[in-house]
DNA sequence: TGGTTGGAAATTGTATACAAATAGAATTCA
DNA sequence: TGAATTCTATTTGTATACAATTTCCAACCA
């Protein structure tokens, strides 16, 4: 199997769980599911460790990033700086496109809302969020936000289908984009971090009700 | 040499410009330097480009990263998000011993600003920015700042001994301290925001006067 | 002249063998 | 028994040879 195609694949096993928080990866298992020798397998390795998808110890190898809840809370109080800026500089950089699009979706939005569509609604807030990061017109922003969202992508089917959440996400998106249209750069950085606190909030209080530490640790 | 040595190296070559920004590795000629073989010299060039000093292209291997203004800007706005956010935790989760710390930069930066010692205003700076990230305990947040802070370093050079710059520095530094001793979170953050905003402003108009776009390739 | 092509040199990419370190199981000894 | 120890198997670390790619320069031709 080609290189560029193993990266992917492992990329998506890690994003659909098949690889989950705390796995190590065999360099040598790699080598014999993608007929591919161990040199290239620990470049793509490095690869997804400068994703923020795996960790890399001496010695020890590479393993899918182990997140407790301290860390999930942690990154998303680093998106919510991140996001923050985001949503600001979006007012001011934007152009008549970029608030035409969030019209589109504001609209969307509301239609999901009202027949209580989760998954379009999920779709939506990921098009909202990477509208309003590429309208900042911020690379290393972008970068930077793009491990965060890799670290939360390991955790992201726990927080799929609970429609409380999607409704609360669904209202905050539309304060959102409201803020936005309006360019009031302090009102938008606030609502998108309040967006992000309430969902962290969500998040904890649903699947991990009182726990507190680290995570599984499998070898 | 041994590999941590190496890593250290080659780590100090950048932050002390030996190696500058646009340049190539060459890993066989890091074979020679090193007494060391391509493999573990290819581990600790993705170890950097991870720490954000590197740059990889596939089948043109590692540069030092490439920095024109445009991506400077772009530095210090994302490390205003991250080190605002860092200092209105510091309000909230800085203990006594936090400011007392805090109280004694204070008094040190006040006495290099009447001697007018710019060398030890930049270890005071260093050493507040420092204080107020480990006093925001969040490790997310922290390694993302690393990133960025290397980033920082690859033109850390050129910023150095501008007396201007360090004054108004020292100056805004007196001003977070405040805040932060305050307890207010919302003019912490504000104050280093402006703070960092300044001190971009003030590298773009004293090193780049006019210039725009990006850095020299020397391959 | 100036652009294109061809080929040689330099450089990165890959496979593989062996060394070193780690982890796990069996053994020993109190 | 059970804690410590030794040994074995597993896994990562390193060196090296060769393949593929890129770069650079010289030769060529319109």
């Amino acid at each position: 199997m080609e290189k560029n195609s193993v990266y992917e694949d492992l990329r998506q096993q890690i994003i659909q769980e098949k690889l989950i928080p705390g796995q190590w990866l065999i360099e040598r298992e790699l080598c014999e599911t993608y007929r591919i020798s161990r040199t290239p397998i620990r470049e793509i390795l490095w690869k997804l460790t400068g994703d923020g998808f795996l960790e890399q110890e001496a010695n020890r190898g590479f393993v899918v990033r182990r997140l407790g809840l301290e860390q999930i809370f942690e990154i998303f109080q680093t998106r919510e700086a991140i996001e923050g800026m985001a949503a600001k500089l979006a007012c001011i950089r934007g152009n008549e496109a970029f608030r035409s699009n969030l019209r589109e979706i504001k609209k969307k939005i509301t239609k999901a809302n009202i027949q209580s569509d989760p998954t379009a609604g999920i779709a939506l807030g990921r098009e909202l969020h990477r509208a309003i990061m590429d309208a900042a017109q911020n690379g290393i922003l972008t970068d930077t936000n793009k491990r965060l969202e890799n670290m939360t992508l390991l955790t992201a089917n726990i927080t799929k289908h609970s429609p409380a959440i999607e409704k609360a996400s669904a209202e905050a998106h539309l304060r959102i984009i409201n803020a936005v249209l309006e360019q009031d750069q302090e009102k938008a950085e606030q609502m998108m971090r309040e967006h992000l606190r309430e969902t962290c909030q969500h998040i904890v209080e649903r699947f991990y009700p009182g726990m507190l530490g680290g995570v599984s640790n499998n070898k």
